[in-house]
DNA sequence: TCTCAATGGAACACGCGTGTTCTAAAATCG
DNA sequence: CGATTTTAGAACACGCGTGTTCCATTGAGA
């Protein structure tokens, strides 16, 4: 017993994984899935459920902590602040274009956004902010294109392009057409 | 009495599109609204809303049917088929931007385009379709950017400037970055 | 003004998701 | 194998949104 409460490996951090992992791939088909959907997707009792996350409102939080966490690592590997600009933004778009299950969830439940824990200004944003306005004074984004335009934009093509992958085109292409455009729009004319 | 089910002027078509327009608001903000919220938003009893729309999903019908016609009224007026491709699509996001209330409710709420009435290949998707071919073979599109691409695509855009727009950006500079990264994007290289 | 359609509000039953408790079975670990 | 943890499932109460009915009131049109 007790390795503290800290570790949790085990049984205990895979079952709380599985559900996760349930609820982040059901939420995101349907939103208002019920937690008897979440746990059979999960091959888990409802009560198993329970037993990791007491109310609702604790399961949705677990997923904000784990998405939030996916894109900070996401982020990191991306080293936004190394090289061009426009490799780097296209290095993060990779990053980012693999974990469609997370951003996906953020588009069909905006709401995740609006929580303490993603008070605007994290560092990921910050780090974003940063490369784009670095590739502003560089010379190698247009200037026409705001950072807030482009801090959105850049979500919207992922979002964009996870669209099409779901129509069955292919991610290679999809991720391609991605950066193609960003690419693109960034270009100073 | 009569004049048929057909007009349905005066009184009743008003308060109609007062619901109508109520439930398109309020599910925009909150997809989770209860019929009570939206009665409340529109100024009307709970009751009234079941007069005019028997079941929430009635209510549902009303909203798509209404949107659908709102972007089919929308897609007539860029009159798509009429002068330079680039300029047409202008045209057509401008339109489109106009009606904020129902193309943020389609993104909240996408259930409603998995709906028999939008059976895919609608007309305006057509002529969507048509006039992205014509600038391929007019050369004025990049023929890297495929049409399926383009028609997300611009969805997407428009998306992103309202996003802009609620975060206190003026309308008409949202607009500009929507229509300035369209224009990049489809630009030969 | 009179008549009738239209409305609002209260009350009710119903279904359903939620959160809890309890018990027996299963899996894990020493 | 034995002890402990972890689990599934049933049962229950509770809150809440929904759909319905009824009745009194308001408003519009002839």
């Amino acid at each position: 017993m007790s390795e503290g409460v800290v570790t949790e490996t085990g049984v205990r951090a895979r079952t709380r994984r599985a559900i996760l992992d349930a609820a982040i791939e059901t939420l995101t088909k349907q939103p208002g899935a019920t937690l008897a959907d979440i746990a059979a997707a999960a091959n888990v009792g409802r009560t198993t459920v329970h037993r990791y996350f007491a109310e609702r409102s604790d399961l949705i939080d677990g997923i904000s902590h784990d998405a939030l966490d996916k894109i900070s690592r996401a982020t990191e590997r991306a080293r936004l602040d190394d090289g061009p600009v426009p490799a780097a933004l296209a290095r993060l778009c990779q990053e980012y274009f693999e974990h469609a299950d997370v951003f996906q969830l953020l588009f069909t439940m905006p709401d995740l956004m609006t929580r303490p824990e993603w008070e605007e200004e994290s560092d990921d944003d910050r780090a974003l902010l940063r490369v784009i306005e670095r590739g502003h004074t560089e010379g190698s984004i247009d200037p026409a294109m705001t950072k807030e335009w482009l801090l959105q934009l850049l979500w919207s093509l992922l979002y964009t392009a996870w669209g099409l992958v779901r129509e069955k085109t292919p991610k290679h292409e999809a991720l391609t057409l991605c950066l193609r455009s960003l690419e693109k729009v960034i270009a100073v004319s």
